[in-house]
DNA sequence: TGGAAAACGGGTGTTTTGCCCGATTTTGTA
DNA sequence: TACAAAATCGGGCAAAACACCCGTTTTCCA
């Protein structure tokens, strides 16, 4: 990889939270802010149109389609280089996101300067975990009760969290743009993989592994 | 309230967020970031220092003290003046932040420009609640959950308890001693009364209204 | 580039749901 | 005590959802 410019794709839902990364990225002298979204949709879109040597996300975005925003961006860019930066210090979050594509993994618990060499690190195709979400993989591989959940696909996971959230079979398909009928399928198999025989079950599970934290779907 | 510098203090456990503010605050003419706080035990320990005009505070601090953090400052000193400003679109929450004692709520899904207009309000001593937040409110307690709950009979709230914890018809009608078909139809309608539309959202309102803990189903 | 895994979605019999109904049993209160 | 109102119980039935099967296409690596 070279050393010039970083042009910077910032995907964030929180208005604020760019204007945090603007003030710090823009003290870099090779790192430039090329477009800014606010959405999974919006990212979409504007990776297409600006090509961005590097992509920042976070991942709860409006539409709740963080991974799988990356995941259809790694479908038309494979070379996309990704970096997520999140509150999520969720290690099942995490290793979806890189099955994903992700090439980083940063949770907003660090500091500033952790983002910046991140950010250094993934331009030159290194791959960038932030160490808390290390040591969190770490001791869910050794003594993880998670381990039905990580035999999710990244699909499966992504139709889990929006299932336990509450949204219909039609919501979804909507969401995914696939057929409903694909939807319940997924819902079956994740039910039968996980061994819950209900959904009520499936939504402790869920809290439980912190697929989603319990009043994630209060509006 | 005087119109002099507004002395503010910061309180969010992100550093980059913590930039963002600074980045905006520091447009403004007659705001002065006096302190940075990202616990809430260090906020607690600031406020006592610098004795700001204003604080503006997260709520999921490292500490998960956010709402204890508000009545410590207000017991130590009533006259403070704090502005939530979270990504917790929950209503419930925004009331139990105002309880104890927060002058003002914005959810950082806001633009910028409603925090700055917060900041004032707030330090005239106007509550300042964002738009979303306010909705939520009234949503809440006109047409509620927290009231219809309440409108469910003695067996109808036996049985979401038991339905909640995932225990099947059969189950059910076996620990009551009725028809499954009764549980069944019960189960109808207590969806049909708290007006969710699937188990899913059930068990949400449920925890929500703490009808069953979180804590119950984590292990 | 070939083979495995994942994603997708049709088909179909079985359950469950949503909503109706009437029959009993409390319950509150005049 | 009387008696209406509310709560409880459960049958019926069409519509919807589910559990499980399957084959096809797409994606991913080695």
């Amino acid at each position: 990889m070279n050393n010039r410019q970083i042009n910077i794709l910032l995907v964030d839902d929180h208005a604020i939270v760019r204007e945090g990364y603007r003030a710090l990225l823009e003290k870099q002298p090779n790192m430039n802010i090329v477009a800014e979204a606010s959405s999974g949709e919006e990212a979409y879109f504007l990776f297409k149109q600006y090509r961005p040597n590097l992509l920042i996300m976070d991942l709860s975005l409006p539409d709740q389609s963080g991974i799988e925003t990356i995941s259809r961006i790694k479908k038309y860019e494979p070379a996309a280089n990704i970096l997520v930066f999140t509150m999520h210090q969720n290690p099942l979050i995490a290793s979806k996101a890189i099955q994903a594509g992700a090439r980083g993994y940063i949770t907003k618990n660090n500091l500033p300067a952790v983002l910046i060499q991140a950010i250094y690190d993934v331009h030159c195709g290194v791959m960038a975990l932030s160490q808390d979400i290390e040591k969190a993989i770490a001791l869910d591989s050794v003594a993880g009760p998670a381990v039905a959940i990580k035999e999710l696909t990244v699909r499966e996971f992504e139709i889990l969290r929006l299932v336990v959230t509450a949204k219909s079979a039609a919501e979804i398909a909507e969401i995914l743009n696939i057929s409903p009928k694909t939807v319940a399928n997924c819902h079956y198999l994740i039910k039968r993989k996980l061994g819950v025989s209900n959904d009520i079950e499936l939504t402790h599970l869920a809290i439980k592994m912190q697929v989603i934290d319990p009043g994630e779907c209060l509006q």
